[in-house]
DNA sequence: ATTCAGTTTGCATTCGAATGCAATAATGCT
DNA sequence: AGCATTATTGCATTCGAATGCAAACTGAAT
């Protein structure tokens, strides 16, 4: 094929000029052709910041909007050693929670000039090779709220790449986290529910391999014993709708008879809620009130009004994408931890203990 | 800088090779340098079905190993032509049905070599911006679950990008499409309630400018025309919860009285349910019965139990991933449209018209 | 040993944009 | 006008992997 740009050693007569084969795409030297100027030019064109006079931005603009020139992403990338990718880690199936945080991710993210590579991680098998896919693309930096071992975490240091947690960090290790602390919240709901006469309370918690769900799991048992009431029952689900039911029954065969039951996030609160009225017959809050975690679009739909404790996934989006960046731009950048309040949100899955 | 491979023109000695410097990453120089070969024959390496003894191929790869090299796709796709990227476009507020297709969606992707880029589009003008991202990072291929004018979609096709669309096309044009077609679904249940009775039907409809939106909204009313039912009225929403609720409070405000609603989705039936019960102080199904579209997981909900139509969304998932990998192997293969049948989820929300 | 076909391997070039450096043009100052 | 600055521009090289081509090697057949 003949080349579209000229050869270097034998500097010998180009006119086996490609004229922009129906299909191919033109790059910067068919622009710097058709302007008849250099290749740099067109670059620098391009490049905000660069030493451009007017008069030649005009000429080289002209003929790139002619040619329907972008710069190549993937050539810009190879050289300048950044990709402008940013791997998002999201495990698709536990939390239907995360969307809103992805889309919003995606879109600040787009912002700043930098695009999301979406990776569903299941398990840690699944972060293995996700890790070194992202590698494979030379991600300039990684957003996880999914698995990741402490060992992936190194290797992911040790290639430096930036990584930054969504609500996740690992406790003993120095790591860029963004996430929510809703101690103070549940803590305020405690003294609430002891105001109402709740004395005995029943646990559903998450997964323990999850930190956010052993944390508001910790708090939570804290919180309820700080202001007296006492825990009868605890259930282990996996966020589902389908473990909060199962959380419910879970706690009833054993013969606990709580007054309310927390719940880790709103998707198992909305499954308790809703086996509770429907299978065992009891009237939330007046029989029973429940207690959630997260804060999503749904809880509030009037099925449910959940009494519970919002996280600000907008905001921690935007911190999220703000702190990568940050440390794209600047790897020696040090690492931060971004700790957001939670908010209660009224709700009305609460009320007076039943008698 | 030292470079790391050898200088052409002026051979001469090459001692001043860069041993790898703390955060360099390996290239294929540098594996080749270990095991002593070309630089080629690690290309070769990785590169499944070229020609390379076995010998060769286990030394490179100890090397290999050594270095933790792995093959950067980025000058790789430089090369090839070939990005391996897919630009996933979805609209993030509209539907909250759309994150389980997404999620599967790459994860077919990946295993089949091709990463996701995740755009959100949420109007025409962020269309527009998007499929310049898009053609900068040198996209193999587009899916899209999103608003793309015909102008658009005619950019992408004459950049030879291949375009895959998930529920929606252009009925005019030639595309490569797949979605869910519930007509037969619809009749049956048209059907079904003219049999219980229903005389007065509304229809809660989406977005006019969505294609899936107006085609279930055509063949709704066709289907209870046909069974002989009237529409008494209709309302338009825009896919949401609360656009759900304020539908029926339109309809209610018109005056008309149906003993049943269709709704384009099920998150607008959700709305509806919700207001009816808890606003209007009806009994659903009783004085009042509730289809929809979608069967999204929430649907059934105890709250909720909805007679809804669904799409296999998994699969059509997969069918996506299928047609654009196929186009972006070989883009001369011609259009195809591969339609899914929907399935009636029978819930609980509809029951004998009230007398 | 010689020839020939079939494999392997290496060489040199290519993809498209960015950039250090040197050459050139534009501007200011006396 | 003459000279010193400063602002633009172009040249040549670079990033890292893939690949057509020719050289080198292998093994078998004669």
């Amino acid at each position: 094929m003949a080349s579209n740009r000229q050869k270097k050693n034998p500097p010998k007569a180009d006119n086996n000029v490609v004229p922009l084969i129906k299909g191919r795409r033109a790059t910067s030297y068919d622009v710097a052709r058709l302007a008849g100027v250099s290749q740099s030019a067109v670059s620098r064109c391009f490049k905000p910041g660069s030493s451009i006079s007017e008069k030649m931005r005009k000429r080289v603009m002209k003929a790139a909007k002619e040619l329907e020139y972008q710069p190549n992403a993937i050539a810009r990338g190879l050289i300048t050693q950044r990709s402008n990718l940013v791997a998002v880690l999201v495990s698709g199936r536990l939390n239907l929670y995360y969307p809103e945080a992805l889309f919003k991710i995606t879109e600040e993210l787009s912002a700043a000039g930098l695009q999301a590579l979406l990776f569903t991680v299941e398990s840690e098998d699944d972060a293995e090779s996700v890790i070194e896919q992202a590698w494979q693309f030379q991600v300039d930096g990684v957003i996880s709220a999914s698995h990741m071992s402490q060992a992936q975490y190194d290797l992911l240091r040790k290639r430096q790449i930036p990584v930054v947690f969504f609500n996740r960090y690992f406790a003993d290790h120095p790591n860029t986290v963004v996430y929510c602390d809703p101690s103070e919240q549940i803590d305020a709901l405690a003294k609430q529910l002891a105001e109402l006469g709740h004395k005995r309370a029943a646990l559903i918690a998450g997964p323990i391999d999850n930190m956010v769900s052993r944390e508001r799991a910790r708090m939570t048992r804290e919180a309820l014993t700080r202001s007296g009431l006492e825990i009868v029952a605890e259930a282990e689900g996996d966020f589902s709708y389908e473990s909060g039911a199962s959380g419910l029954q879970d706690i009833k065969r054993a013969g606990a008879r709580p007054t309310v039951i927390i719940c880790i996030n709103d998707m198992m609160a909305m499954g308790c809620m809703d086996e509770a009225r429907s299978v065992l017959g009891l009237k939330v809050p007046s029989d029973l009130s429940i207690v959630s975690f997260d804060g999503m679009g749904m809880s509030q739909f009037s099925s449910y009004e959940l009494t519970t404790i919002r996280q600000p996934i907008g905001r921690m989006s935007e911190a999220a994408v703000k702190m990568i960046t940050d440390r794209v731009d600047d790897p020696e950048q040090s690492h931060e931890k971004r700790v957001f309040q939670g908010a209660v949100i009224p709700g009305g899955s609460i009320a007076r203990a039943p008698t």
